[in-house]
DNA sequence: TTTT
DNA sequence: TTTT
């Protein structure tokens, strides 16, 4: 897996609590939101905030982790792999998906 | 700006011409797609090809230089933002895109 | 300045107070150390701590949030370009030095 | 080991052949330069080119790709940890050396 | 829809 | 010592 042709950084804080599942084949997915905050001024001199949301989701060793110590409003680094794949709603409906498929996490500001 | 709390780093090649429009405001912006790759061999030693697709947007001169420069099938690195926003589809449908907002180009494999 | 070939990126803590000059010209240079810590398990089973020490300079407004804001222990994460360069010390003698010239900063664990 | 917190990220062209040591031990260790190229126009309107040289340093598999794969002139991305260390020279004087432990390797411009 |  |  080379991890030089497609990698996302993100600093951040969980906009919730993980969602943590323990899989019936022994495997363990974690899910969460991060919200990335930019704040800059454009050329009107306008303060702007731009806050990006993102779906983060981690497997295996990561992601007991995120269980044991990540809550929302916990402010993480986390690194991955950036995906997309669809899914049908539950209306039958297409519906597109991405994601940032998580390979390192770092907490900070603890 | 602060590029270190949201970065994407693409290295693949693009999926078609770069779509570039010359907005009335004198603005330049470019999109194109373009597909990471990633080969690896899974537990079952089978070998297993997972490409993603991404949507690239940029501007100004980072578009001007995709304009002269870019073409189906040109491998390039893309640094930027990740974001995604909603819009409204032809049939009234709000849909949800992901896009990386280029910031840096590296033309690669001349 | 191409940031996509030639990149540092370094999460630790400050080893000493920032030195920060301001020169007759008007610009502001900052130099610090930092550490960072590598901890992990080797192949004997044994808890290995590796910490690197990095030489940081930072110019302009970055020295000035330097100046400012950090000091000796602080957590930081910086960005910069990896860059040699040789100097003669008191005895003549030739030396070089590997230093991050840093062009993005962000500080950490408030 | 945390590669977020350590990380050096070159695209640059090797200075010479690979030198490539197959220790008694087994293990294999590949050592090279690469020089990273950056040129800009400074603000006296002067085009500026900044060549740097990095030592890189790689062990086990990727020692052996590149081995086979690399050798003077080629263009390669190569990720690692920023590592400095001192040693005796031949007239028992204290060296510093600064290397990038490579550990992703990305062969470009084929 | 790319590339190897 | 590379490359454009």
């Amino acid at each position: 897996m080379n991890t030089l042709r497609n990698r996302v950084q993100l600093i951040g804080n969980l906009g919730n609590d993980p969602e943590v599942i323990h899989l019936d084949s022994g495997k363990v997915v974690a899910k969460f939101n991060i919200a990335t905050n930019d704040s800059y001024t454009n050329n009107k001199g306008e303060k702007i905030t731009d806050t990006q949301w993102h779906n983060v989701v981690a497997w295996g060793k990561t992601a007991e982790i995120i269980e044991k110590y990540l809550k929302k409003g916990k402010e993480v680094a986390v690194e991955g792999k950036l995906t997309s794949r669809n899914y049908e709603d539950k209306d039958g409906q297409k519906r597109y998906i991405t994601e940032v498929v998580c390979n390192e996490l770092l907490m900070l500001g603890k």
